[in-house]
DNA sequence: AGAGTGATTCTA
DNA sequence: AGAATCACTCTG
């Protein structure tokens, strides 16, 4: 899965953030090491990936909002049967851990190679280049909590991007 | 536009 | 204990 649209989340700066009040039960996972998956239940359905990308006792994350299939897409489509459109596969954050079939067993998992599910750049991230990027405001934040923050990345246009609704 | 769904967190 | 909230998705 090639990420194309991710946003980020900090801490006690942060009012859009689970770790804006402190550590919880819930995100004590953000506030450890960095390069494991915090994972997280929402809406009575969804389950959402975060990167936890700060030292231990920062929160720190990053969101995964939608990636772009690469390998692997027969076992992505078979879970979601429904989706006849590829590029919906995985575009959205609760899509996308359909896709990957990540759930809560996967929450503090590593994320380093040597993992079962890990994170690199690959040879189409690793080569863009600035102002391929964009950088929007995040999406689902109400007023008053960082909803002016443009903390969404996202590759403009892209095919497997989210979309407005 | 509204329903669906249940964990988490806040208030008392 | 109860209420409010919620980094969403799908259908109509």
């Amino acid at each position: 899965m090639r990420l194309v649209e991710t946003e980020a989340y900090r801490g006690p700066e942060d009012p859009g953030s689970h770790g804006y009040r402190g550590m919880t039960a819930r995100t004590e996972v953000m506030f450890g090491p960095p390069g494991r998956l915090y994972v997280y239940f929402t809406y009575g359905m969804h389950w959402c990936a975060n990167v936890v990308c700060g030292p231990p006792g920062v929160c720190s994350a990053v969101l995964l909002r939608a990636g772009e299939p690469t390998g692997g897409i027969d076992s992505m489509r078979a879970r979601r049967p429904r989706i006849t459109d590829d590029r919906l596969l995985a575009a959205g954050p609760g899509r996308l851990t359909q896709a990957m079939a990540i759930g809560k067993p996967h929450n503090g998992a590593s994320l380093l190679r040597g993992s079962p599910l890990w994170c690199a750049s690959d040879e189409v991230t690793a080569s863009l280049r600035e102002g391929e990027v964009a950088q929007t405001v995040r999406v689902g934040m109400s007023a008053g909590r960082g909803d002016e923050l443009p903390w969404r990345f996202v590759i403009p246009g892209h095919p497997y991007a989210s979309r407005r609704r």
